[in-house]
DNA sequence: GCCCCTACTTGACGATCATCAAGTCGCTTA
DNA sequence: TAAGCGACTTGATGATCGTCAAGTAGGGGC
């Protein structure tokens, strides 16, 4: 049930939230929200650029997006990044930090970002007597898993171009479901990152990009995109196009 | 504390396995480990290319794996085969099924395998009142979670030889942990599966193996496999060694 | 012991994509 | 408005790795 009430008012509490359905369980009942709201810390937005938590550094909270978005990456230590999510509203983010009780990414605002803040320790705690927030936990993990795992294999075994369809197609679906134009939407991050999380040059992204145009798949303007031919680019990017797939045949 | 009892002995309750410490919580007392013990089934061994459960088919329970080893993958509709995962003794398979009630990926033995079948719905109602293990659940998720982001940046940023140096040394580490060497071991899977699973070609995967052993890294005979130098191999598979990354400035 | 089938190997060739180099565009700052 | 800087584009070239083809070796069944 999506509510009317624009993106960018300031959420006081879940029960308002239009995220609602995206970041909580479905059977949680009032008097649970209520509890989780009474554990979520709202900071003020950050700024574009400003990190959400550093890589090594203490695992706290896990962080739910509210407005804007996040790329996580981690730095090598010849300085070389590598990108490993984008994030949008209504994704939850730190979730790789419980193992080892420490960030093994960089979590950073891709532009004017605002986040839930849920300190690990008391959403513990919550959970233990809620049988729907500690299977909802888990739902979100296994589906972190399970998408990272498609990933995987789409990065492995598909070409650039496949590659940059499918990243297409899920921003698509992604802000679709958030209720914004699956057809036009602005990218909010650079060729250089996208690609970077492709395992692609920037230069590549550039002629992938030019080639889904000649196509006639995708337009676009800077970051902005536009799908013209979404029923192609999804067997693009599912690999049942004419195009053969990187290594069909392994 | 590894105990002296032999792998191949049949284990007929967790607080005798040696594997404990690799699937059980830290923190779990006795009677939790009983009550434990209790939901979990034991199944026959299954022969090698046996399946323990298939893409598609409804999630019931998760799988520890006690001895064999078992490869995952995902089935296209045209056919083609992408291996997402092998799994050692002690490591656990099926969490990627919560969120969807159903498994992504097909699970197939392979060599003889036997492993402990644990109930999911069981095991949630089980982790309600113990903190211990319900942290526990959230761990291993979260672990499978930072690695399975770790393998993509390796596969995606990486060359061929050092993709093949990244499994040599993360199977080397896994057997070690399970008190195996971790200079020679033998490789449960044939070099067209690994190869599929680091997207490389058959043929690729053999030319690297003859390159490793040029540089007297390896030593290979078929699947069995000797770590000559494992200091430069690890060198190689954390891209700090003289050989440059695939895109290394991205 | 022999055969056959599969796994693996080896070589030749070509496609894809990274790299290097030199641009153009657009946005910010003065 | 102009300057300057970073993001993006475009072209030329080459390395890596996939593909095709033809082999060899090893293991299970008879």
């Amino acid at each position: 049930m999506p509510q009317v009430t624009p993106l960018r008012q300031q959420r006081t509490n879940c029960s308002d939230c239009r995220l609602a359905t995206l970041c909580l369980p479905e059977n949680l009942d009032d008097v649970a929200v209520n509890d989780l709201d009474g554990i979520i810390k709202r900071p003020r937005p950050l700024d574009r650029g400003a990190p959400l938590f550093h890589s090594g550094g203490d695992f706290r909270a896990i962080y739910a997006i509210r407005t804007g978005a996040v790329k996580t990456s981690r730095l090598l230590p010849n300085g070389d990044e590598f990108v490993s999510g984008f994030y949008l509203p209504g994704e939850v983010i730190g979730l790789d930090a419980i193992n080892y009780n420490n960030h093994p990414t960089t979590a950073v605002a891709l532009e004017t970002t605002s986040v839930c803040e849920v300190p690990f320790s008391d959403l513990e705690k919550l959970s233990l007597n809620r049988p729907a927030l500690q299977r909802h936990m888990m739902r979100i993990m296994s589906r972190e898993l399970a998408t990272e795992q498609t990933l995987n294999q789409v990065l492995v075994h598909r070409s650039a171009e496949q590659r940059l369809a499918v990243v297409l197609v899920s921003l698509s679906d992604r802000f679709g479901n958030r209720g914004l134009s699956p057809k036009r939407f602005r990218l909010p991050m650079s060729r250089h990152e996208l690609g970077n999380y492709l395992g692609l040059a920037p230069e590549t992204m550039s002629r992938i990009f030019r080639r889904l145009e000649k196509q006639e798949l995708v337009c676009t303007d800077g970051r902005d995109i536009t799908l013209l031919n979404q029923t192609e680019l999804r067997l693009l990017a599912h690999g049942e196009s004419e195009v053969p797939l990187r290594s069909g045949r392994a």
